[in-house]
DNA sequence: ATCGTTACCGGTATCGTTACCGAAAAACAC
DNA sequence: GTGTTTTTCGGTAACGATACCGGTAACGAT
């Protein structure tokens, strides 16, 4: 017993006995079909098992119906990669999925050629871009030739696009003002590696002004380091902090995965977490649930980021509006088992 | 100044002064074309800007160049998922965008119709499973009507599929058996949940399965715990294992990220790693080296399997061998530094 | 000069679908 | 009964590309 899927239209329409032109309207819900026809033909697609040519549809209807996300591998600095980079990922499938949109991952590095063919030769309807820099060749490319597409980030300039990202900036101040006010005066900060930040990525770039901004508006004493994801450095960056700034009660931290290693680093100088130490990552509900204790976090909604883009760049497809939708995501502090509460604190 | 994105091979062929059969010649490197016209057309194609519609070029190949990997969201006590899950996917997409096939991720929840239908309404020309259970109605379904696929994963009755898989079972095995040889005699267990295990999710059965016959095969004294994803959980099952048995001086863990809160249940009772207590976990060298100690392991190495299960489906789909391709990775031991040498413990 | 071979190119049909136009049939008014 | 509107349907031409077939021109051989 074979099943053929070369079922076409037409052998629905012959066994029918009707034409292509009324099976196509039946299976498109057109209304100028008698209802008796209808049942009667869409029982035989039933029984023949035939679904329509998708490619034949959007050849014809000029849609590809798929978007794609650019996801560079090769991002300085960037390994493994960000598991909320991840979320991003997900979310944007489920919210793809959900839509009946086709969702790929483009994992080559993209040439201002390459990016501009992926529209040129109707291979998808719309992008979206992550790991996004200040400054982004491929932001004023995709602009100049005003093809669909949505950012998970944003630039400096942004008019007249459509993005969503975390206030990073804000995001790192929220946290050490939280700190200051629990009584803190020695505040470590761990952030993006040094070569991320000059090169313009922009949560590094942000994150950064917001330590800034913090460290010069509050009276405390601060230390700062500057490491890549990979464990044994997050551990040494600790260390070097520690020597640093012995007497450092509280750590800010942008590293999604981070805690495990402060927290052992913290340990190895018989510092223990949130007694003499608290901990506060950017990081999602997920990751800081994962550790023990729980970290009170910036909350980084990255799944949610992720549906949320994907959703924005459907929206802009099907031209439900021409305006832009610009989401600067307010950081949100979310309390936890890493800072004690300011009376545990207070003696 | 625009940029049209309409052009077609026709205006190409007007442009230059030829037929369009001749442009697509070109296009498709055949041989019966003059070089002077070559050259010639092929500089109007690069002035114009013109490339192909792949969606129009499939249609009339009959070939999607797409493939889709299935990714349920649902996977009962599998949150948050597990990161090794996204290795299967970005290494995945990394071989299909090698080979410029797309590579999109469906988390819709698939139903015997949607599955059928990814195939017969040509969204695809195959098909990538994972979270595969020793029985598996998809594969059945595919297997019964021939459509081409390959799983992460396996199935008890593999006849006539692909598939790439890590051999759990012995993967386990191997881990006690080398604590054995380590000297230790008290080892814990921390296992997949039961729930996975009596649905007859593959890692978690095979898992157990090694873990049994360990116990059976060697003279030591083992506790078990099967444990979700969630931190908490964790740690408390590690904590229970420490209950019920306290003279336990190893952890064979088959959670990727399960380090963090075993070292910390383990340091909740005065016990540390690897000093007190060996951990081995069954995951990939860059979750390994997260930690702080970095873990010995049983490797998984996530990120290949993804890679590997898509270019053996490319390999299928361009039909270079009927041969089925069935991959059964023998497990390695990847010694650092949570289990100490023989020699550090000898006394 | 004629023929055959080769190199190069153009027309046409086709992939499976839908939009459009118009025709047949049915329904209604009088 | 005729005339008009409405319903229902079928034929045809696209969408943008490629495969196939056949035709022209150029060339060498006789």
């Amino acid at each position: 017993m074979t099943y053929p899927n070369e079922i076409t239209i037409a052998d629905v329409a012959k066994a029918a006995g009707v034409s292509v032109s009324t099976v196509s309207r039946i299976l498109n819900n057109k209304l100028d079909v008698a209802s008796a026809t209808r049942e009667r033909v869409q029982r035989i697609i039933e029984e023949m098992g035939y679904s329509p040519h998708a490619q034949a549809q959007r050849l014809r209807a000029g849609k590809t119906r798929s978007i794609a996300l650019l996801f560079s591998l090769k991002h300085p600095g960037n390994r493994p990669y960000n598991p909320l980079e991840m979320d991003f990922i997900i979310g944007g499938a489920a919210a793809a999925c959900e839509q009946e949109f086709f969702f790929s991952l483009l994992t080559n590095p993209v040439s201002r050629h390459s990016l501009v063919d992926l529209y040129r030769s109707a291979q998808i309807d719309g992008l979206v871009l992550m790991q996004v820099h200040t400054q982004d060749w491929r932001v004023d490319l995709l602009r100049e030739y005003d093809y669909p597409f949505v950012m998970i980030g944003h630039c400096n300039e942004n008019t007249g696009l459509s993005f969503i990202d975390l206030d990073f900036a804000v995001g790192v101040e929220m946290a050490i003002e939280y700190l200051v006010e629990q009584g803190h005066h020695n505040i470590g900060f761990l952030g993006h590696p040094e070569v991320m930040r000059l090169n313009g990525y922009g949560p590094a770039v942000r994150s950064w002004e917001g330590y800034q901004r913090a460290v010069h508006n509050h009276n405390i004493v601060s230390t700062y380091q500057e490491a890549s994801f990979v464990g044994q450095n997050l551990f040494n960056s600790t260390l070097t902090m520690l020597d640093d700034l012995p007497q450092m009660t509280a750590i800010v931290t942008v590293h999604a995965n981070a805690a495990l290693n402060i927290i052992r680093a913290l340990n190895e100088r018989g510092l223990r977490v949130p007694e003499d130490c608290s901990v506060i990552a950017l990081t999602s509900q997920q990751i800081a649930e994962l550790s023990t204790p729980a970290l009170t976090t910036i909350d980084f909604p990255s799944y949610d980021m992720g549906y949320q883009a994907v959703a924005m760049l459907i929206r802009k497809l099907q031209g439900e509006s021409g305006e832009p939708e610009q989401i600067l995501i307010p950081p949100r502090l979310e309390l936890r088992d890493s800072t004690p509460p300011i009376s545990a604190r207070s003696e």
